[in-house]
DNA sequence: CTGAAAGCGCTTACAG
DNA sequence: CTGAAAGCGCTTACAG
C-alpha cells in the first residue's frame, strides 16, 4: 500500500502538494495535478484514514430529530439507541451530535424543532419526516442551504435528500396482510384498526394499509375487512370503539394494526377476554412485546428500528468525512416476530468497533 | 479528553512511561505506577486508537474455517462473505487473514485443514466446529498454545473458546414447529427429513429436531410425526424415498427439513406437482429463496449468515489488539423468512465503516 | 503555485 | 526504572 510520501517522491513534489491533489483543494497547476493523479491512479491510492482523521480539525455538526418516547418501551426508543451508538462510535473523529426530538401528535412541536435546527445550523441532518408539508419545506431550506439530510422511517420522495433508510410500507402491510390470514386460517372477517392522528402525521400508514388490501385482494379477493377507525388509539377509546365493533360484528376474527399501537388494543382485548381474536400489527418495541409473549398479538412485522438511526447517523457522517455516497435508498428488513422469536433478535449494530 | 501527554505532565514523567503503566507493562516502579494509574483512573482516561493504531506495529494473522460453497447460491457463501467483509474493515490495522475451506461432509478433509491452521501459528482462529469430538481435540490444541479461537454457527460448549456467534438450535425447531403447524392449519401428520450425513457432521441438526418435536409435545401433543431418513441428501435419493414414503403415508401434509437443504426437497415436491403439501425448513439463501419465492418452501428460519463470519472476525480482533473481552455468546436471530419478506433483508453489516 | 515544518496522540527502540 | 526522540501517515498554516 502506497502512501502519501511514496507518491510525492514518485512525483517529485512535497506530500502537502499530493494532498491537495487529493483533496481536489485549488491552488495546483494542472500539468503537477495531472501528473500526481496518475500516480493515484496507477497504485489505486487510498490514504490512511487513521492518520487523515488524526490530522484532520474540522468539526462537523450533525442534528437528529426524531419523535420522543416517554418510555423505553416506545418504538422510537430504538431509533433513538441507534443515533447515540452511531455518535458514540464517531465522537472521536470530532462530530458533534445535537438531538432535537418532537411530540409526533403535534405539528407545532414538530415546526419548533425545525427552527431550532435551522438556527443551529449544522453540517447535516438525520430526520424522521412526520407531516408531509411542513417536511417538504425543510427539505427544501436543508437544500438551499446546502445542509446533507438522510430521511429515517419514512420516506418523503424529495430529490434533494441524500438517503432514505426504512421499510417499504406497501410490502410490509402485504406481509400483514399474510401473516393475519395465516393466523386466523383464512376463517371471520378481519378489521384494520384506524387512528386519524397516526394517519395525518405518519405516512407509512396509508401504504401499509394499501399493501394489507392489496393481499387480499389478490388472494383471497372475497374476505369481508371493516375499518375501525378512531380519532386517535388510546385506552379509554379503544375499549369504547372496540366494545362496539366486535359486539356489533362478532364473526371479526382478526385486527390488523397499521400503527405500532397493536398492544393497546391487546391490552383491551386481553381485559374482556376475547382470546380468539388475532392481531397482527408492527414493532417489536416492549409494549407490543409484551403481548407478543402472551400470544395476544399473533404477529409483528418489525423493522430494525436501531439500524435506522445507526446508520443514518453513519451514512451521514461517511458522506461528510469522505464524500462516501450513500445509497439512495437502505431497506430496512420486513422481520416477523411471533411469541418464539421475540426474545432472540441479535442487534448487531451494538457491538460497537471502537476504532 | 485528556490525552497522554496531558497525565505525563501532571504525573511528572514522560509519555513513554505513562504507556508503560495503560498497557501494562514491566520497567515501572510501583510508586509511579501507582501515582500515574490514579490519574488515569481520576479522568477516565481512555486512548485515542486511531493513534495508537497509528503507531502501533504489531501484526496479527487471524485463520478462518468454514465450509466450502461451490456457488453462492449455499449457505456457507454468507459467512464467508461476513468473514471478507470484517476483514476489509480491519486491514489497516495490519491484520493478515487466512482462509481455509473443508468439505463439510469430508471429516478428513476437516482435518487436513486443522493441521493446515497449527502450522500457520495464527493467533486467533474463527471456524464452524463441525465434527464434534475432533473439534473438542482441536480447540484444547489451540488452548494449549493459547491461540485464541471464536465459534461460529455451532457451539460446542467447551470452556476455553473466546465466544460463539450463532442460533440458538433449539429455540429455531421449536419455531419452525410452529410455523409448520400454522401453514398446515394444525390438519394431517407431519414428517421430519433426516440426512444421517448432516447429523454426524453438524452437531445443530439434532437440536433443531428437539426443539421442534418439543413445540407439538407442549401444544399439539396428539401430533403424527414420522422421521424420513437418508444417507445423503440430494436429488436422487429424495426423489426415490420420498416418493414412497409420501405414497406409502398420503396424509403427511407437511415436511420440516432441519439442514440448509429444504430446496432440494421443494425442487422434488415441484417435480412431481405435491403443491398441497408445506415446507418449513432452514435459511434463507438463494437456493431456498428460490422456492420461498415459488411459494414452495412456506417459511425458513434465518440466522443473518453473513452476520456470524462478520461478528466471528471482529471480535476476534478487537480482543487481539484491545483486549476487549467479547461476550461468550452472541445469538443470532431467528429470521422468519417467506415469500414476501424473502427480498427484503437489508445486509446493514455491509454498509462497512472504513475508518 | 509549491515546499518545509509542525503537529495530531500514541508506541517503540535506544540510551542512560 | 525512566526519558528524549523518532516515527506512524496525513493535514495545515506559513513562507516564499
Amino acid at each position: 500500500m502506497k502512501t502519501i510520501k511514496d507518491i510525492a517522491e514518485e512525483a517529485q513534489v512535497s506530500t502537502g502538494t499530493v494532498d491537495r491533489v487529493i483533496h481536489n483543494r485549488s491552488g495546483v497547476s494542472a500539468k503537477t495535478k495531472e501528473k500526481i493523479q496518475k500516480l493515484l491512479d496507477k497504485y489505486d491510492f487510498e490514504r490512511n484514514l487513521l492518520a487523515s482523521a488524526l490530522a484532520f480539525k474540522r468539526k462537523y455538526v450533525i442534528a437528529t430529530l426524531i419523535p420522543s418516547s416517554k418510555s423505553k418501551n416506545e418504538y422510537w426508543y430504538s431509533p433513538q439507541k441507534g443515533l447515540k451508538s452511531a455518535f458514540k462510535e464517531i465522537q472521536k473523529y470530532g462530530v458533534e451530535a445535537h438531538y432535537f426530538y418532537f411530540n409526533k401528535f403535534d405539528l407545532d412541536s414538530y415546526k419548533k424543532n425545525l427552527d431550532l435546527i435551522l438556527k443551529l445550523n449544522p453540517d447535516g441532518v438525520v430526520f424522521a419526516p412526520f407531516f408531509y408539508n411542513t417536511s417538504v419545506a425543510f427539505a427544501k431550506t436543508l437544500a438551499k442551504r446546502n445542509i446533507k439530510f438522510v430521511y429515517i422511517n419514512i420516506n418523503l420522495e424529495t430529490a434533494n435528500n441524500l438517503s432514505f433508510i426504512g421499510q417499504d410500507s406497501f410490502s410490509s402491510g402485504y406481509l400483514s396482510g399474510k401473516m393475519l390470514n395465516l393466523c386466523t386460517e383464512n376463517k371471520g372477517d378481519l378489521a384494520i384498526i384506524l387512528s386519524q392522528k397516526n394517519i395525518d402525521s405518519h405516512r407509512a400508514i396509508t401504504s401499509r394499509v394499501e399493501g394489507f388490501l392489496n393481499y387480499f385482494s389478490q388472494n383471497h379477493p372475497q374476505k369481508n375487512i371493516e375499518k375501525i377507525s378512531f380519532e386517535n388509539i388510546n385506552p379509554t377509546q379503544v375499549k369504547k370503539v372496540l366494545t362496539k365493533a366486535l359486539l356489533k360484528n362478532n364473526t371479526i376474527k382478526g385486527l390488523f394494526v397499521p400503527s405500532s399501537a397493536a398492544y393497546t388494543v391487546a391490552e383491551f382485548l386481553e381485559s374482556v377476554q376475547l382470546t380468539n381474536i388475532h392481531v397482527v400489527g408492527f414493532d417489536a418495541h416492549q409494549n407490543n412485546a409484551k403481548y407478543i409473549k402472551k400470544g395476544i398479538i399473533d404477529f409483528v412485522v418489525d423493522q430494525n428500528p436501531f439500524d435506522q438511526g445507526y446508520l443514518g447517523v453513519k451514512i451521514l457522517f461517511e458522506y461528510l468525512l469522505l464524500k462516501k455516497q450513500p445509497n439512495e435508498t437502505y431497506n430496512s428488513p420486513l422481520v416477523i416476530v411471533t411469541k418464539e422469536n421475540v426474545d432472540h433478535f441479535m442487534v448487531t449494530s451494538t457491538v460497537e468497533f471502537s476504532t
